[in-house]
DNA sequence: CTTATTTTTTTACAAATGATAAAAAAAGCA
DNA sequence: TGCTTTTTTTATCATTTGTAAAAAAATAAG
């Protein structure tokens, strides 16, 4: 997926808003097993994924818990970084070599400052991101492991051909034992 | 608290843009029990507490989800009618008589086309909801329901007063009876 | 104050999940 | 191919949590 896509997506620019914008972008290329963001850093950066699958994850004690998987077209960011300048808590990590566009978020806070349709941008895409944000947590709440991974087979198959099953279980919120559990009992 | 501590919690606007968007909002006042936000409809107002406590959840089948509490200073809205004019999930049922700001959506999205201080106010807002949505998600996962509910009693001692254990239970994603049991095991 | 209603706690039992260990299958590599 | 490493599945047991129902406590109403 282009950058023009993937802005686009996000909320309709002016040609011209468009190109500043796009003038603070660029291409950049990482291999499988790069660590994009670091969790305990703060982040300069903000990755759009052009192609390729990334991992967030979140380390704790001894155990880890997948917050999300980011594929073509979606921002790999830390938001915490990203909002407030501090220090992010997630990991991530490409699971595939993958192709990025990169942006400073440095030079997009100064846009957003003096033009008005990148600040809708920006305002869009934290809108977007968060209506995401919550129908996971709700979806969360709600629905039982075997259901949620009924429903990623059916929204996201692709996914689960690419990404080794422990991530999904830790996605999911459960262990990899009881996935398999779950993969056998709905056959 | 008064709008103008709420609005500057968000982003200090110019004095000038802050009267842009003052002009837009007023005071209504509500009796406990009122819902303000219905789920399945398209609503059409932001509301800021000035004061009382509300609660947020998301009815389904036969259960129902305490999403959050939103107490002085915090807003309640229909999140998916905000960003993207759909029909909400969420219900928002005030659990006191209460004092709130009201501010009409049709007219906030007009300011943010023609206000760039506004647009950023608006940018701020959606990310800090995002961060607090995010925080709310990555608690959940790591921390057990006991560490959730001891963290809770800590920073919000007085929501546990206000507020029947059924909905903290429920806030917590767990049933009654379990929170019964860590009230009696934590003592 | 007494009675009714709501809320919270307790109990017993059943079902789901986690921890651990080990086997089986699949993938990667020389 | 054959060997090694990684990933997935299976089995067992202990723990947690949910359901349902009853008891206790707190609140509201007459």
């Amino acid at each position: 997926m282009n950058i023009d896509q993937i802005l686009d997506n996000i909320w309709k620019l002016s040609a011209e808003s468009k190109e500043k914008l796009k003038s603070n972008i660029e291409q950049v290329n990482f291999s499988k097993g790069v660590v994009l963001v670091k969790a305990g850093k703060i982040e300069k950066d903000v990755y759009f994924m052009k192609k390729g699958i990334a991992r967030a994850y979140v380390e704790q004690e001894n155990n880890e818990v997948t917050i999300c998987f980011l594929t073509e077209g979606e921002t790999a960011i830390s938001m915490r970084s990203y909002v407030s300048g501090k220090k992010g808590y997630e990991n991530i990590e490409l699971l595939e070599n993958s192709e990025l566009y990169r942006l400073a978020t440095h030079n997009l806070q100064k846009l957003f400052l003096e033009d008005v349709q990148i600040a809708n941008w920006g305002r869009k895409f934290a809108e977007q991101e968060l209506i995401k944000t919550e129908e996971r947590f709700i979806s969360g709440q709600f629905r039982t492991a075997t259901e949620r991974y009924v429903e990623l087979l059916q929204n996201n198959p692709r996914l689960i051909q690419r990404v080794q099953l422990g991530y999904i279980a830790s996605y999911l919120g459960i262990t990899q034992v009881t996935l398999s559990r779950i993969r056998a009992s709905i056959k």
